[in-house]
DNA sequence: GCGACAG
DNA sequence: ATCTTGTCGC
């Protein structure tokens, strides 16, 4: 194939618009947001969160949504469960599910937390004993367009206490990727420094946290639900093997490797080719190692 | 027209 | 979110 003929395929798929949300559906999730937001709690409410050495604390959670390449409707939604301190699996949940809102900056908690809440969901009906003391979500938090994101979201619908993290900052209330803020982050020196991602009210959103030490690239954390910043950023770095937090590296981990083993490339047409397979007895329940497994087509 | 746009 | 090989270093 020319040089020619692949720019003009990629100036098509380029031009292919970014989804416009109605004006109604726009003020309908806000107001969604805003009357969820009432409910936010952000400050501590668990003895663990109080104490030093997090002494109590001995589950936490991780969730995660994986996609296949050309598909942005079937996903993998995951939930694992890890013991604190150890970092090992007591359990993990996916899904394969089938997404009805599009991916929209600001309003990332309509597109995923109602699979992610049906897992917290099965979980507490299943083996309630295994829930987490604390999730942490891929995605902000408070450090949000109107201060409240995917895990503030979550942490609201389940009650249970919820950590933003994001991988990359989001420009959000004034904050900005500017050469100050790339000057902040090259002042971050060791594994638990951290700047505050200050809005222009003078509020403190969240914080930029070097999860690592070998990391360049910091973590922003922000407070989901039930647990103050302070807590959430000391224990995001308890839960960092390398600069992703461990139950959330795991859940992305592991829904990525669902996806790899029942849709490898080339079984295009995404769930459908698997739907198939659906009854043919692959239905994991079955513990070998202590681990209880809940996944299924 | 240019840049931003968590996942 | 996803694509993608090697490369440099411990």
């Amino acid at each position: 194939m020319g040089n020619w003929q692949l720019r003009q395929i990629i100036s098509y798929v380029q031009s292919k618009p970014r989804f416009e949300m109605s004006e109604e559906l726009h003020r309908q999730w806000e107001s969604e947001q805003a009357s969820l937001k009432l409910r936010l709690v952000d400050s501590d409410t668990e003895a663990w969160q109080r104490s030093p050495s997090f002494s109590g604390l001995q589950r936490v959670g991780g969730v995660d949504l994986s996609f296949i390449k050309g598909d942005d409707v079937n996903a993998c939604a995951q939930l694992v469960v890890l013991s604190y301190p150890e970092m090992e699996l007591l359990y993990e949940d996916c899904r394969m599910v089938t997404l009805s809102a599009p991916y929209i900056a600001g309003f990332l908690a309509f597109r995923e937390t109602p699979f992610l809440v049906e897992a917290v969901q099965r979980l507490e009906s299943e083996t309630p004993s295994l829930l987490p003391q604390v999730i942490f979500v891929d995605g902000n938090g408070l450090f949000h367009y109107r201060e409240f994101g995917l895990a503030c979201h979550l942490g609201v619908l389940t009650g249970l206490p919820c950590i933003g993290v994001a991988k990359n900052l989001l420009q959000v209330q004034g904050v900005e990727n500017s050469e100050r803020h790339k000057e902040q982050i090259k002042e971050l020196r060791n594994r638990g420094d951290t700047f505050p991602l200050e809005a222009s009210s003078g509020r403190v959103l969240g914080k930029a946290l070097k999860s690592s030490d070998r990391s360049t690239k910091p973590l922003y954390v922000s407070v989901g639900h039930r647990i103050s910043l302070d807590t959430a950023l000391r224990l995001t770095t308890a839960c960092c093997k390398y600069r992703i937090p461990e139950p959330i590296r795991q859940a992305d981990i592991r829904s990525r490797e669902y996806l790899r083993k029942h849709f490898p490339e080339g079984s295009e047409e995404g769930a459908t080719a698997g739907r198939e397979r659906e009854r043919d007895g692959l239905r994991g329940s079955g513990a070998s190692n202590g681990i209880k497994k809940n996944c299924s087509l």
